[in-house]
DNA sequence: GATATATAGTTAGCCGGCTAAATAAAGGAG
DNA sequence: CTCCTTTATTTAGCCGGCTAACTATATATC
């Protein structure tokens, strides 16, 4: 019994966000917004003018992606960067009219499209299938921090 | 009670797959091998001599999607293009030598993030996520297919 | 105060997905 | 046989993620 890819759910796994993906993307083009930006729309709808440190974090994405993505957002007009006076080497972002105008609409995209994805569980299979993904993370991310502490190949040649 | 895309279980599960290819790339990039290749090394491994058409259909990617990860594969020896010899305009894809030995390493390296990301799932739990997966690959794809034939703005305004 | 180091952000370049438009070869209509 | 159409692949250009290297500003040390 070989390990068959086409059969695993991590495959399975990376088809449903594809399909995810493109279905908010049919869903959003409209507005200009694309499938990266939601996380960066909520968070300063949430508290404004954050800096991108802060946001890339908070996003669990590197500094040099959230760079690229608000240049964009800037020229769609969804977002403005303003230097930090006290601190120039920050610069904060901030929601502009048209991005706060067009937060419903997004919301309602993934609001749909999480009531889509879910349309066939009951509440509590929703619920456990939630808190396995939590647990995915959990082992996954421990998994990947401890995977060259012992099995490491810092000593094992010469 | 509005939607908070920070709880929401469709941004959690871009995480577990933005880990998951982390951790898949940590595991294999010393074979030169990238976590969108392996379906294409497997397919070809399963019936070597496909055409891109048949791949990419069979991969669920775009045929320009392919054309590129070939040429990467082909730079880094995994696999050779030969044009068919009854039709010049398809060309059919081989493993190399390179990539036919680097096929177990991978193998198994999917199969190690497939036990960690189960690892804390009983059989049957596994077996019940994998269906609810299919199910939404179901939900989701008829919502799409729909999405313009009933809503649809054809003819709304005017 | 001048130099060295740390921090925030940007740029360049790569992988993987997409669409739209361009090639090139096969097939079909006349 | 020539012209038109279909089909397979490629190219260009975009979004989103990454790393590595660079810039600019703050801070710390001497």
């Amino acid at each position: 019994m070989e390990f068959d890819i086409r059969q695993s759910t991590g495959h399975l796994m990376v088809h449903v966000m594809k399909l995810h993906r493109h279905t908010f993307h049919k869903l959003t083009e409209e507005y200009d917004i694309f499938p990266g930006q939601p996380p960066l729309l909520f968070r300063l709808h949430e508290k404004d003018g954050q800096s991108q440190k802060e946001l890339a974090e908070s996003m669990r994405v590197k500094p040099a992606t959230l760079t690229v993505m608000i240049n964009r957002m800037v020229k769609n007009g969804h977002v403005v960067r303003r230097p930090d006076p006290a601190d120039q080497r920050v610069s904060r972002v901030y929601l502009t009219d048209r991005g706060r105008s067009v937060m419903d609409s997004v919301r309602e995209a993934l609001a749909l499209l999480e009531e889509v994805s879910f349309r066939s569980f009951s509440a509590e299979d929703k619920q456990l299938f939630h808190r396995q993904l939590q647990q995915m993370v959990k082992d996954l991310s421990e998994f990947d921090a401890g995977k060259y502490a012992e099995g490491g190949s810092t000593t094992e040649m010469e």
